[in-house]
Parts: C-alpha cells; structure tokens; sequence
DNA sequence: GCCATGGCTAGTA
DNA sequence: GCCATGGCTAGTA
C-alpha cells in the first residue's frame, strides 16, 4: 500500500466518535490538498476490510456524499446514534462537528 | 479510467 | 451545472 493511503486510512481512523471530516480536509491533512477524490476511492474500495469510520466523512458543505438511498440512511442513522445531528437541509454543521486532528496525530510512535 | 470532490459561473427570483 | 484535479488500479505488451 502506498504511503498517501496509510495517511489518510489513519487519519480517518483517528476521527472521533461524534465528529466529522470533510474529503478535502482529509487530503491535505495526508499531504496532498487537491486528492479529495482519491479519499473518495480509498473510502469506497476499502473501508470494509480496514474497518473504517466511513460514516465520519462528509463533503466540504457538510453534505452526506454517498450515492444510493440505503448509503445515504445508513451513514445519516449513524451519526444521529453519536449525537451529529444534521439541520434541516440534511446539512451538517461543520463549526460545531468538524474534527481537526494535532499535527502530531497519525504520524509514527 | 475510476471516484461518495470542490470551487467557480450562469441563470433565476 | 460544468470541469480540473490526482493517486491508484486494471488491463495490455
């Protein structure tokens, strides 16, 4: 596995219950501030078999992203159970849920 | 060529 | 609603 992806798969690792990040944040975040679509692939080829917090990731308005009807509930049911409550409009409130890690976190022990 | 983006523009009210 | 972006993969030679 590349470098960028171990980047971003602990990062989204290390996203709190209760909180989100957005693609693009995520990206640069991992070094690379325009590969928010490349978080889009690694989230959509790998987040069953690293067990990732898919459902923390949100587009940067704060929109759930996924395509189908079933995605979108699923990830919309799961963030309600951890207290992310989206307003009206389905939009989250990145001010109040947006998680912004330590430079330190996610690098090496 | 894929992809669950993001930022900007045009068009409407 | 359009289109540039970018790390990665599949498929071919």
């Amino acid at each position: 596995m590349q470098p960028f992806t171990e980047r971003v798969i602990a990062i989204i690792k290390g996203i709190p219950p209760g909180s989100v990040m957005t693609y693009g944040q995520i990206a640069a975040c991992a070094g690379s501030p325009r590969a928010a679509r490349q978080v889009v692939r690694i989230l959509h080829s790998m987040s069953g078999k690293h067990d990732l917090p898919w459902h923390r990731v949100v587009n940067s308005k704060g929109e759930i992203a996924i395509q189908g009807e079933e995605g979108r509930y699923t990830q919309q049911l799961l963030l309600q159970e951890e207290g992310v409550e989206p307003s009206l409009g389905r939009i989250i409130d990145l001010e109040s849920f947006q998680h912004h890690p330590a430079p330190e976190s996610g690098k090496a022990e």
